[in-house]
RNA sequence: GGGUCGUUAACUCAGUUGGUAGAGUAUCUGCCUUUUAAGCAGAGAGUCACUGGUUCGAGCCCAGUACGACCCA
């Protein structure tokens, strides 16, 4: 049973301490990993119900609860000893004495080690100084722990442990468990908003055989049986909007998408989008859900729509956020006189005037997004909705009425960040194939993010879909935002690392 | 891709001018029946990330590599 660990010389003292006195409660028939223990009461609930019921009512009641959870923290008097016991939901104190348990019932509770998972039977009273405690009746190791913890007030600190093995963290970090818990919230809260509004959460392919719907380098793959190249998706959009022509109004889907770019604070290779599309709808309606989206949203996970980041804090209510047309923010946020921008020539030059190249043949639309991108959305920290995008960069969307060089798009911005992005769509099918075909042109230049042309999905438009107005929104960042976290990684479960060596 | 910083016991960290590797926690032994970063006494525990170089001598200086963090692109 144990040459797995033995087979590894990595065995350090506190192993092979762990590893003999496993080996002795196995000579006294003791199982180290046995499955009947069964609890009735979690340590949440003792809490809630018992958190301010004074000692003498505890004590008349006598009651007997089956509680499991892992032993964190040990203190030990020779007859007695203290430790705390941890499930899911939080810890308790837990007490054990050798007259209440038994001479030989003792003798085994005092094998265990800090990080074992254990049941207790007992009843609760207040020690001296007041705490909460469960009197231990009786005892049962559930499973042994073979791995020291780390240190017991310190925790972990260092942060590839940290996101190398996660289920350390997660024992020994509180907050880290309250982040993923506050983003499960965050994505309940979602899928109820959307799902109260009508939107119908659907499932679209994360394998393509085109990849479309974004901006992005994607990653390949290969199926074997078909023998064909696939990519993994960089966005669900392309194919939300075939649902749309189907007649399907309201959908929406919360799920990975993968580009295959570099990894930063902001970026991880795989990211959590929800996206939805709203028949009869267009980009300022969607202004007005967001709002209430993601006020509400705040609301439920943190308790209010203003909520705390890096020292700043974010005013989320609805009617606090901001509506900018780009140009507008060019000029008024970035302080850019008009003429330095519109004029192509001129953008050109202050693009480099900052230092950034311009490649061969660049469009204005994407010179004045980098200027956007230098001057502007540092600046963005509370919420700025920046509409009326250039149509050169944004392949999908619909054209404006009055100004086609412009798009009835929006990008969402606060904390310096883009949070979501969300248009009026392109259905007119000849527009979008003449826009496809632009980026062909510009991917055949070079341009490796330009989009690939999707046949399909003109046919699909040439059907006929419905006026409509669809967004992303980046669910890692709005996890950042609401629990406080200054790196994507804190806020992913697993996120990707270099594999380990040695 | 570039720059800066980091990597020392299971964990958190010291380590002086280059001269035999340190502390706290954890672990082990002993004492201890209301502690809670329990306490007291003692003990064990190290590929100083890796490879090479300089040197009589390297955790420390130099070069490279790996992994990570932060900043920039």
């Amino acid at each position: 049973m144990l040459t797995a660990l033995d087979a590894r010389d990595e065995l350090n003292s506190v192993i092979k301490t762990r590893v003999e006195k496993a080996c002795q409660l196995l000579d006294e028939n003791i199982h180290l990993y046995p499955n009947d223990f069964k609890r009735d009461t979690e340590i949440e609930t003792l809490w809630a119900r018992f958190a301010d019921v004074d000692a003498e009512t505890l004590e008349a009641a006598d009651h007997d609860f089956a509680l499991a959870g892992r032993v964190v923290s040990y203190r030990s008097f020779g007859k007695v000893t203290f430790f705390h016991l941890q499930d899911r939901g939080g810890r308790i104190q837990v007490y054990a004495a050798r007259d209440d348990l038994g001479v030989e019932q003792y003798q085994l509770f005092k094998k265990t080690d800090i990080g074992d998972i254990v049941g207790i039977r007992g009843s609760l009273f207040r020690t001296k100084t007041g705490e909460l405690t469960v009197m231990t009746r009786q005892f049962k190791l559930i499973t042994k722990s073979m791995r020291p913890l780390p240190d017991k007030y310190h925790g972990l600190k260092d942060v590839e442990t940290r996101y190398r093995q996660r289920y350390v963290d997660l024992i020994v970090t509180p907050r880290t468990k309250d982040i993923f818990m506050a983003r499960t919230a965050v994505v309940g809260e979602l899928r109820r908003f959307l799902d109260e509004k009508g939107f119908m959460e659907v499932e679209t392919p994360m394998m393509q055989a085109i990849p479309g719907g974004a901006t992005a380098k994607p990653f390949e793959t290969h199926h074997n049986a078909l023998d064909m190249k696939l990519y993994m998706r960089i966005a669900p959009e392309l194919y939300l909007k075939r649902l749309l022509v189907g007649g399907f109004e309201k959908v929406y889907e919360i799920n990975r998408n993968f580009r295959n770019e570099g990894i930063s604070t902001q970026h991880n290779p795989e990211f959590t989008m929800l996206e939805f599309y709203c028949a009869y709808a267009n980009f300022e309606d969607l202004m007005d859900l967001t709002e209430e989206m993601f006020s509400r949203v705040a609301e439920k996970v943190t308790g209010s729509s203003v909520v705390p980041y890096q020292g700043e804090m974010i005013d989320l209510s609805v009617g606090a956020w901001t509506r900018m047309s780009f140009h507008d923010s060019l000029e008024k946020i970035g302080g850019l006189p008009r003429e330095m921008f519109v004029d192509y020539e001129q953008c050109k030059a202050t693009v480099r005037a900052r230092g950034e190249k311009v490649a061969e043949g660049e469009k204005l639309g994407k010179l004045q997004a980098k200027l956007f991108d230098i001057l502007v959305e540092p600046k963005l920290i509370q919420p700025h909705f920046i509409y009326h995008y250039p149509t050169d960069i944004s392949p999908l969307s619909r054209r404006n009425e009055e100004n086609p060089d412009i798009t009835d798009r929006f990008e969402l911005f606060m904390t310096g960040r883009e949070m979501a992005n969300a248009f009026s769509e392109l259905n007119d099918p000849v527009d979008q194939r003449g826009r496809f075909e632009e980026q062909v042109r510009e991917k055949e230049a070079g341009d490796d993010e330009a989009h690939f042309m999707d046949d399909d999905y003109v046919r699909a438009l040439e059907y006929g879909m419905p006026p409509a107005a669809g967004q992303g929104v980046g669910i890692d960042r709005l996890v950042m935002l609401l629990t406080d976290s200054a790196s994507i990684r804190e806020v992913i479960l697993f996120p990707l690392l270099r594999p380990e060596v040695g």
